[in-house]
DNA sequence: CCTTATATTGTCCTTCAGTCCAATATCCTT
DNA sequence: AAGGATATTGGACTGAAGGACAATATAAGG
């Protein structure tokens, strides 16, 4: 029986993956992991300074599967590269998780259909080494959680059904959202987001 | 100048590789090449027994695109894990490979199509080749237009007046765009936008 | 000359997005 | 205990977005 084991801030935890996996375990680190092997599975939220886990991660018997908050070529070239099993967004649904499971457990390799698009079209996004957003950081969790999910392209309703809150709640964040960033839209929202990656 | 390096026995050096680089080097191991830079562009076919030269040049500093006789999973997982930039079959056409070269060189990752559909199926199974593969060619120079401008955040009532329209004709063109790239929304069309670019 | 594609604009309608006015509960720090 | 930040939700409201019907004009091509 597969094991799953979850590696992230609990700020972040989708109620997506419990779905998904009701008998996984968290932790926040890496470094709190049981012994796993190579029947195991684990998922790592990818963090902008998280590299030491992520090499920790790979270097263990159990396959890696990483989440990011935003699916990005170059971030998913260094998780491959890193020996990592898949990449994909950390607000999957619980059947893509399920899916990724199924792939990653037979020795396969997977990426985001968003990133495969990119990838078979030839579009290489440039990165310009953006030095820092400091604006971001200004994001509560919750807040951050649903800018990315809008950044996804997820409308309100589709936002509030991922992280089992209302329609309402979610425009309060990206309200707040909205003001921290100086933005006055979801698609200025996004297009400050993709500037990130 | 990106310098192209093929590395394979003589006798399976397919000539599409000199259509599509008249000016690439060959050699018959990568013991054989010269000093190469992160501008260069190594292309390694695959040997049954050829692991040793795989491991020996993504310990280069140029990107390795790593050619096989028979495009394959697990195959595709090693040399990524190795550290290569692309996998596909050496067979390919001169286009493709200049779209490969393109991609890499832009520090992109590629793998052939019905890879990439295997692993979005998760399975082996192979898809009718997609009927409607939305690109932005299909769009005329009005909808290219909308579309540009929309992807640089503005609402309709600005479009409108960046190209002298009304706003209802604005909402025409960008119905059309969205019907022929197959999105549902401005949003959608940004994110698409946004990986052409 | 006629067909087709493109460009343009119209009205009506429904749904979505975002803001304004709130309120309640929890957690953490002082 | 008190205060502050965070998370959550409600109702009402305005404006934007997008589709469902249209129609007209013009240029290119057979």
């Amino acid at each position: 029986m597969t094991r799953h084991f979850f590696i992230s801030p609990a700020a972040v935890r989708s109620p997506r993956w419990q779905q998904a996996f009701p008998d996984a375990q968290w932790c926040c680190s890496c470094a709190e992991l049981p012994r796993v092997s190579s029947a195991d599975l684990v998922w790592l939220l990818l963090e902008p300074d998280g590299d030491r886990d992520l090499y920790t991660c790979v270097a263990l018997e159990a396959p890696v599967v990483a989440l990011t908050r935003q699916e990005n070529l170059a971030e998913a070239q260094k998780v491959l590269a890193a020996g990592a099993c898949g990449y994909l967004h950390y607000l999957a649904t619980p059947a893509v998780l399920e899916q990724v499971s199924q792939v990653v457990r037979h020795k396969g390799l997977w990426l985001g259909a968003d990133l495969m698009r990119q990838l078979v079209l030839g579009s290489a996004k440039r990165l310009p080494e953006s030095p820092s957003e400091p604006r971001l950081q200004d994001l509560t969790p919750r807040e951050r959680a649903v800018a990315d999910a809008v950044a996804a392209g997820k409308t309100n309703k589709e936002v509030a059904r991922d992280l089992c809150i209302t329609e309402r709640t979610v425009k309060a964040h990206l309200s707040a959202a909205f003001e921290k960033l100086g933005v006055r839209d979801r698609l200025h929202l996004v297009l400050v987001l993709a500037g990130q990656a």
